[in-house]
DNA sequence: CAAACATACGAACGATCGTTCGTTCGCGCG
DNA sequence: CGCGCGAACGAACGATCGTTCGTATGTTTG
């Protein structure tokens, strides 16, 4: 019957990318529209199949935000533990967690809009792992600052309030539309760096 | 019946403060829970009455998003129009941007987050007014850090850009737990301040 | 060729959603 | 006293939610 026109489309992609496909297909609904905000049957539609045909490849809806989230969890706290094993002074090695980070951030930021902003909606036990996951990424960052104060490379201050403020900054570029090359990406990390070093004035700010 | 002790505890609070306080209920779920995430039999659960009742002070969910959204917009907008209009230096006027939007921000630190978080789930025209306001503030920043560039005070860089961090910065804020005191927010301004103006490090950056 | 498997489907489940309706009940005002 | 009105309620509406089930079909494997 109508088999024949529905199932060639699939058919003609084995058992391929489907899965993949709709994966990416969530990360940007969850990312334009929230996690609550969208349904299953919406995500089918999109995916060109309807809404049981999901769960031949995901158990649950949870279970696509789950891998959304502790996939871009899981690459940004090896990034911070491969940069950390680094034989640098500790501003380069900070120069380079910011370039790291922004490198991440830009090869798929609504995967990185969801991981930011809709992980809590995670239900436990996964929610406290989530979380332990992103404490020991923003202690990596604490800890660059920390040594950099001990070393007398920065000025005194809290250092978690520090990485969780410069972890801020550089996440809301999720919000920008343009995608940017790896040359443009280095510039950004140029620019958040210098802005996190030196400030935006042209002389020390006097004001009392 | 029932009406008897059922009907007690509402007479005693005659036509009171009952519909601000369904919107600070509203208020503290819309920001813990999302938007999305948050029902009306919910919320009127927490306020003590059946979900029904909640439509005899507000004409619909989105109504409480809106009044939300727009009861915070309006007062940062004001807030910026009053300071654009005094005769500063624009450095001055920028410290004082950052400590009266933080003034603002600890003053509800919960309609803050709705604010910065669920204003996407307004519907039009509500959600092109509200992205107007935004852009408004957002452009009173830039015009600061545009107005010390013009005058050398800041070193040159994208006003815009600079202006969008510097909100997202304080903004992050929302997240932490405990309430500020009228000194405690002061001194977190001034910190906000030197870090935008003097960075992080103990001399000028030099990484090439 | 047949059995097993992967993947799609329509139908439908119970739950919950935002909201409407008709009603009741108590308070304040004439 | 009586009358209206704000504010509450239970019942219920249609819609949509995530998900399950039985089934069909096409591909792969033995």
């Amino acid at each position: 019957m109508k088999s024949d026109t529905l199932a060639a489309t699939p058919a003609s992609a084995p058992h391929s990318g489907r899965r993949a496909l709709i994966a990416s297909f969530a990360t940007e609904l969850f990312h334009r529209k929230g996690y609550a905000a969208t349904s299953m049957r919406e995500l089918a539609s999109v995916s060109g199949i309807e809404a049981p045909s999901l769960y031949n490849h995901f158990s649950s809806k949870e279970t696509l935000l789950h891998e959304i989230c502790f996939g871009m969890a899981d690459a940004f706290v090896s990034t911070a533990q491969r940069i950390a094993a680094m034989d640098l002074p500790v501003e380069n090695r900070l120069a380079r967690a910011i370039e790291e980070h922004l490198r991440l951030l830009f090869s798929d930021r609504e995967a990185v809009g969801v991981f930011v902003n809709e992980w809590r909606h995670l239900s436990e036990p996964s929610l406290q792992t989530f979380k332990s996951l992103r404490s020991d990424y923003e202690q990596f960052f604490a800890g660059l600052f920390q040594e950099g104060m001990q070393q007398g490379v920065f000025t005194q201050g809290d250092p978690l309030w520090l990485g969780r403020q410069l972890l801020l900054l550089m996440n809301g570029s999720v919000h920008s539309t343009a995608p940017l090359d790896e040359d443009a990406i280095a510039q950004l990390g140029q620019r958040f760096f210098n802005l996190w070093m030196g400030g935006v004035a042209s002389r020390p700010a006097q004001i009392s």
